[in-house]
DNA sequence: GCTATCACTTTAAACGATTAAAGCAAATGA
DNA sequence: TCATTTGCTTTAATCGTTTAAAGTGATAGC
């Protein structure tokens, strides 16, 4: 792979390496090149087919102009739709996105994070893992501007964009009770996750402001090492009880497949047996029997809020910002009316 | 962001860079290095945190240590499993992937092999599009090492991993005639790539090995600017021919997905009214009442192939590899016994 | 005729690492 | 005693850019 640098160009003309640079950089005006040159240099710049080398411009400039994502799953249907929205964004300001997954395993998540500080990132987005705590406290020692999508932890300040976790289950409580269900189950993961936490506070914050006595057996917690026996588990153990739940509120979208797949199973029909309602989206919620009522999060706007945020932390500096965003409740038809 | 480089840790001991930079480097051994200077240096990187900087590494180096990964579409679930395998596999060699995905989009293609190379990524790992037949050209006239998975172009010569799509899709056709279907519809997008159009060629080679004679009507284009359009319209098409189809194939899930939407939509039955088969996977071919028989791709295996042949290219060049990988077809519930 | 200004162009020092090659004591050999 | 070897360390060039600063020849001003 011949390479074709300033050099070569400058050769090719006659000129020095700082006219090509110049030129090249579109400083031709306020440098004064002459138009001659100028000229010259652009078109042997096509002919030889020059490529700036970003590594050498990044070193000398402390700029890369690259950013890095980690996700926390690449299989999650959120990951994919925020991956795109930042790409999309991030483009716009003439960023590259530099991407991992942590696929929730903290190791894996400390790595990425070296990794992509190593590369020299301008910045990071992330979605933090369970127990990363230490990761982002290092990342504010080191002044590296990042901003945390997702998830956050609410015992550091941080710049983060993230769902309203509480009012979005409190809402999608309040409706399955609106349905005139009076058992709701709610299926969340074992876990110190604050956004998680959140949505039990907003399923119980909604059952208590409508005077329904919650029972500790609604409140499944599921294991994810074990996620697809625990999940039957807690449906057998819902279903079960002397007044069985007459619905099931899923926290994510992962917990809600596993679960949609041993209603079927054990043929319980949705929503004539049990009503199902879900966070998040997936294909396989619309083309299910009776399509799953779910809540959507705003990719789009978290994306495209994620990257500006994290830009103007890189060009400005020193900003806090904490933004909370609103999910919208989808209708689908796996509710009792 | 202070950052730490080998000076800092050089001055702090009291040596000069080049024994930090050996150490660091693990040649303390050949270097004959003291024993106590190795101490020192080692104690002070830790103590300092140094990270060395991959730029200027790079550029010294003339190596990145990382691989350009381009999918076609980010939210295709073969592209979250390519992906998946192909960090797995770039990491073992303890390669970086940079990561873009170019929406099928030919001019979006273009724009991130340049930004990946500008990078100067070691190597590429490509799913072109359609269209994209110049920038491989380009690819290879520039000698950057690079190999395509999922499709290529039989017109070049490449390095590519891919699905054998002909014996696969016969594979599927048999088997639905196998279950009694003798009117068999094949619905693919209407595309020039060869990878699709080997689809069809399988598709009808089973038909015709089974003396099967095939109608025009069965074989239906899809044009995916307009997919959901076109699919409503297809099925509506064979489903009220004089004799109606009994089977449909769907060359891929996204396909099959808008299809079975359809399909709930009028509350056309399958298997009962219609068999279903598709090519690839999707959360949502488990969900549905039917559970969805299709033909799985070995994503593991054509990802870590991709890789192992990519870095056989860097680092031992000139080698000529095209790799042909079988599917699985994964019984569901979707065709007629 | 001498300096100033103008219109350009080149020189050379970074950026942070790698690594031949050279340097320099102390120890060894003749 | 002097040359050589040994053991360890430093020097300095290099990768491909950017960009102050200095250089240069022509023209203009007085």
């Amino acid at each position: 792979m011949k390479k074709v640098g300033l050099k070569d160009i400058a050769e090719h003309v006659g000129v020095s390496i700082a006219l090509v640079s110049y030129v090249l950089n579109g400083q031709a005006e306020i440098k004064q090149v002459s138009k001659e040159n100028a000229q010259k240099i652009k078109a042997a710049a096509e002919l030889l087919n020059y490529r700036p080398n970003q590594i050498a411009k990044s070193l000398k400039m402390h700029k890369t102009h690259t950013i890095g994502l980690v996700v926390a799953d690449i299989n999650y249907r959120f990951s994919t739709g925020i991956t795109r929205a930042i790409e999309a964004e991030a483009k716009k300001a003439n960023y590259t996105v530099l991407f991992g997954s942590s696929n929730e395993n903290e190791n894996t998540f400390a790595e990425l994070v070296n990794v992509l500080i190593n590369r020299q990132v301008d910045g990071l987005i992330l979605v933090p893992v369970e127990n990363s705590q230490d990761q982002i406290k290092m990342l504010q020692k080191a002044e590296i501007p990042f901003v945390l999508i997702d998830r956050n932890f609410p015992e550091i300040t941080t710049n983060h964009i993230a769902l309203d976790n509480y009012k979005a289950a409190y809402t999608a409580t309040a409706y399955l009770i609106k349905q005139g269900h009076n058992r709701i189950a709610f299926f969340n993961y074992a876990t110190t996750m604050f956004h998680l936490q959140e949505r039990d506070r907003g399923y119980l914050a909604a059952l208590k402001d409508h005077d329904i006595v919650f029972k500790s057996d609604w409140l499944q917690q599921i294991n994810s090492a074990n996620r697809a026996g625990d999940i039957q588990q807690a449906l057998d153990s819902i279903l079960n009880l002397k007044e069985p739940c007459d619905a099931v509120f899923f926290a994510t979208d992962t917990l809600a497949i596993n679960g949609l797949k041993y209603l079927n199973k054990i043929k319980a029909k949705v929503p004539q047996d049990i009503s199902v309602l879900s966070f998040d989206e997936s294909e396989a919620f619309e083309l299910f029997y009776s399509p799953i009522t779910h809540l959507r999060q705003p990719l789009e706007e978290m994306g495209q809020k994620a990257v500006d945020t994290l830009l103007e932390l890189i060009n400005y500096n020193k900003i806090s910002k904490q933004i909370s965003l609103s999910s919208e409740l989808i209708i689908g038809q796996s509710c009792k009316e």
